[in-house]
RNA sequence: GCGGAGAUGCCGGAGUGGUCAAACGGGACAGGCUUAGGACCUGUUGGCUUAGUGCCUACCUAGGUUCGAAUCCUAGUCUCCGCACCA
């Protein structure tokens, strides 16, 4: 076999695509456009690890299928430049961040262009670029303009080691999504807010709408967004009303207390003279403790001194400041039933508050006294008045009503989804286009003094670079013309990627943020390619942002994209997470060095589904290298005939299946069908049969397919060559059944051979039976049966008059199931 | 606690009512080629049995539906993942 030199023929077509801008796309009206985006990387200075290349390569291979379909196809990358890492990577080293993600970038370009990745380089974005930055301000006014931006002071998740603050969605299991070894604090600051709350509601019902989004994903964002219906009742507390949320008005008569969080902005006003001390000191030790052992702590509390009146029994019950109560969902305030909820159980336990029953279950008697822990089944009422004997399902319904009725109380609807805390007391971000003036308080930057760029000259390491760049800070205000100073925290990275998929579609705009009409020719994405733990965060702001850029009228979608992809998570050999200190990490690029782009791209494909987990398996890369070496030299050697049936059989068959599973994106299977149909395909065979066998490989292993495609006479480029269509009337089944029995018919005599020589016999000769009209077709095959049978053979008709039978093996005869004789 | 995914032969991994002892790859084994090894080619790879056949046992466990189940239903066991004091 000849030595490849993929390196070679690689950079060669790597080249020629770009000097033909194949990838590079206009609208086009008279075309069916499909825009494809894997998610954009943050380029660090290590350069693309594994997870890349196989998000991008799922993409790539939809992309060029798309293209070889004839769709405009828009596949653009671009990078998420902003963020803490590189400005902690840049401290680290030394360097300023804009040069160290520069840097960055370049590597990640240079990367994946060896990957042979099919994106439109002209469409190229950086969110670090102030010309693409200035847009997050100019949305940023735009949702300042429309009320969805606003400031307060609450508790908010701190990591220390970030030393900023973090939105609810990047707090995991009180962790810094970015630091899972590192606890999140709580602090009490004053930070900028997105309401991203209003659009809760249609973020939540549109979940249906995502027909084609993982129903994983889909359960987290439901789950994330935790739509609860319920009823807000009133109870008066000093004499003020105040609205409390529950899913379980039927309880309401077995109310022995209400809580109020520890973290409610206006738990002081409830508070009496006498257990100010108590109630202060209760609320110091909880500042002290972290989010996670928050979460860990036994449920605690403390009296206020104030009475709730019950608006049902007018019963005055105690109001305790509690640990267990969250702040900011419903209203920061729960009305505690202990029998029938088993935190308020463990509360009245630990404070001996009284446990009144009002629900009985129909099967035995509930016992206060005895109650080990609470009841939250199904029952009818006691204890309830009028209520009394009503199931307690009907029940909810009914002290709703009730309480609708005497302005008590309403129907309503809760969800857990929080606004997203978009502050960050950090350097390497979008500054918040925003001037404090003492005279007009909070004054946005006007729209043509955008963008507000990051000052140079800042001091890193001492808090916020930003407030050390004084010439910077002090600003004039916009509106007096006094002296100002700019807001010194910066914006959230997500905010920078809840939007740039619009971008692409008009990346170089400098008077708006996209033309509208071609952002709306190509939106919205088609199939979206990315990790699945984005469902919570990135998946969901980019929905929001979506949404409000539709509400003032740049978008005619409702959401970003139609389908959505989450690739597996592709482990070390090992079994666990590459990781540095595990050793287990492979570098793509070391393997395109070692072997080829075409082989990365074809192992990655198929260790597993797409969208499964996996392992790294060195064999499985190097079965795929063997593979391709295997095709190149076949090209090499191939005869080219007019015709052949029985392979172009095989092939419209296999051009069949290929199309469907691309499209469905079980590359895997994909793969082995067009190793199926190579392992059938004869030293001499049509041009039909290799040029569409290189076009279905095109999209997994680009560059052996140009190199292959121009080796047999084609003019470039396979990579916009038209897909095969499978041609049903070239399917022939009788053709197929042939070559099984012919496969079989080896098999057969392999058998009975080794069953000859295990009973010490010999065989030099097989003699072979068939029927008259099958016998063409075995005599065909005569050359092929011998070689893989591995003995010369003799083929008769039964009804031949000179055969050599002399056992009368042709009785055993049955369609296309020969007698076999050995000598 | 809530929600999601899953459990298939030595391994990875397809299959989701019959065409399934179950694709494809890897490993192992046998044969060919070769001075030898590698590479390459051919075949075998649940058990028993047989000149290429037939039978039995199999797709986490236990039941069930069906003429028929790896595939559908019920219960259970285990694994992975996400959220979690959301009232």
């Amino acid at each position: 076999m000849v030595e490849i030199n993929f390196k070679k023929i690689e950079e060669k077509w790597q080249k020629k695509w770009e000097e033909a801008k194949l990838f590079e796309v206009k609208e086009l009206k008279d075309k069916k456009k499909f825009y494809i985006l894997e998610m954009f990387p943050y380029p660090s200075g290590e350069g693309l690890h594994m997870g890349h290349a196989l998000n991008y390569t799922i993409g790539d291979i939809y992309s060029r299928f798309k293209i070889m379909q004839g769709f405009n196809v828009l596949h653009p990358m671009g990078y998420d430049a902003l963020g803490l890492p590189a400005e902690n990577a840049a401290i680290e080293a030394g360097i300023h961040p804009e040069d160290y993600t520069n840097n960055s970038i370049k590597n990640f370009i240079k990367q994946q262009k060896a990957l042979g990745l099919s994106y439109d380089w002209s469409r190229m974005i950086n969110t670090a670029n102030p010309e693409y930055y200035k847009w997050d301000q100019w949305i940023f006014l735009k949702m300042f303009e429309k009320g969805l931006v606003y400031k307060k002071t609450s508790a908010v998740n701190w990591c220390p080691k970030c030393n900023t603050v973090l939105a609810n969605e990047q707090v995991h299991n009180g962790k810094c999504w970015r630091h899972s070894d590192t606890d999140i604090e709580i602090k009490h600051l004053e930070q900028w807010y997105f309401k991203i709350t209003d659009y809760a509601e249609e973020l939540y019902d549109m979940i249906n709408e995502l027909k084609e989004w993982p129903n994983r994903t889909k359960a987290m964002q439901r789950n994330w967004i935790g739509k609860s219906y319920g009823t807000e009742i009133l109870f008066e507390i000093n004499g003020e009303k105040w609205p409390i949320f529950t899913t379980r008005p039927d309880t309401i008569y077995g109310v022995t207390f209400m809580v109020i969080s520890a973290q409610h902005p206006r738990l002081m006003e409830l508070v009496t003279e006498e257990q100010k001390q108590e109630v202060e000191e209760f609320l110091k030790r909880l500042r002290s403790v972290s989010e996670k052992e928050l979460e860990e702590m036994e449920k605690e509390g403390v009296f206020t001194g104030s009475y709730a009146i019950n608006p049902l029994t007018k019963e005055k019950v105690p109001v305790y400041a509690g640990n267990f109560v969250i702040a900011d969902y419903g209203s920061g305030m729960v009305m505690a039933v202990p029998a029938h909820d088993q935190r308020d159980f463990e509360f009245a336990k630990k404070y001996n508050i009284p446990i009144k029953v009002v629900i009985q279950p129909d099967a035995y008697e509930l016992n206060p006294e005895k109650m080990s822990r609470a009841y939250t089944g199904s029952g009818t009422l006691i204890n309830s008045e009028e209520f009394n004997g009503l199931n307690n399902h009907d029940a909810i319904d009914e002290i709703t009503k009730y309480l609708e009725k005497r302005g008590l109380g309403k129907r309503t609807v809760q969800y857990k989804l929080r606004d997203w805390l978009i502050s960050r007391q950090r350097y390497w971000g979008t500054p918040i286009p925003l001037i404090h003036c003492e005279k007009c308080g909070v004054v946005p930057v006007p729209e043509e003094e955008l963008p507000v760029e990051l000052p140079k000259n800042v001091e890193f390491g001492k808090g916020n670079p930003l407030e050390t760049a004084e010439d910077w800070v002090n600003a004039t205000c916009p509106k007096c013309g006094g002296p100002a100073k700019r807001e010194t925290d910066t914006m959230d990275t997500f905010v920078n990627s809840s939007w740039y998929y619009l971008r692409f579609c008009d990346p170089h705009n400098s008077k708006e943020i996209f033309d509208k009409e071609k952002a709306n020719y190509w939106v919205p994405i088609d199939l979206y390619i990315g990790g699945a733990e984005h469902a919570c965060m990135h998946l969901i702001y980019i929905r929001f942002y979506t949404k409000f850029l539709r509400d003032i009228g740049l978008l005619k979608i409702d959401e970003p994209a139609i389908k959505l992809f989450h690739q597996g998570m592709l482990h070390g050999a090992d079994g666990n997470k590459m990781s540095k200190s595990l050793g287990n990490v492979i570098n793509p690029l070391d393997i395109i060095e070692k072997y080829s782009a075409d082989s990365l791209r074809l192992a990655l494909m198929s260790f597993a589904s797409p969208d499964s987990d996996s392992q790294w398996d060195e064999k499985i890369l190097i079965g795929g290298h063997k593979f391709l070496e295997k095709v190149y030299d076949y090209y090499n050697n191939v005869e080219i005939i007019e015709e052949d049936k029985q392979t172009e059989s095989k092939l419209h068959k296999t051009i069949k299946s290929v199309t469907k599973l691309i499209e469905e994106i079980r590359y895997n299977l994909a793969i082995i069908e067009l190793r199926k149909l190579f392992e059938k395909m004869p030293k001499k065979t049509s041009k039909e049969v290799l040029e569409n066998f290189l076009k279905m490989l095109s999209p997994f292993c680009p560059h052996i397919a140009e190199e292959l495609w121009e080796k047999i006479g084609n003019e470039p480029f396979i990579s916009n060559s038209k897909w095969p269509e499978a041609d049903e009337s070239k399917i022939d089944e009788k053709l197929e059944q042939q070559e099984k029995a012919v496969d079989s018919l080896v098999s057969d005599i392999i058998r009975v051979v080794k069953l000859v020589k295990d009973k010490g016999g010999s065989a030099s000769k097989a003699y072979i039976y068939v029927l008259p009209d099958e016998k063409e077709v075995y005599l065909n095959e005569k050359e092929n049966i011998q070689k893989r049978a591995g003995i010369e053979i003799e083929i008769f008709a039964v009804n031949d008059k000179d055969k050599y039978d002399p056992e009368n093996k042709s009785k055993k005869v049955k369609p296309w199931k020969p007698g076999i004789y050995l000598e």
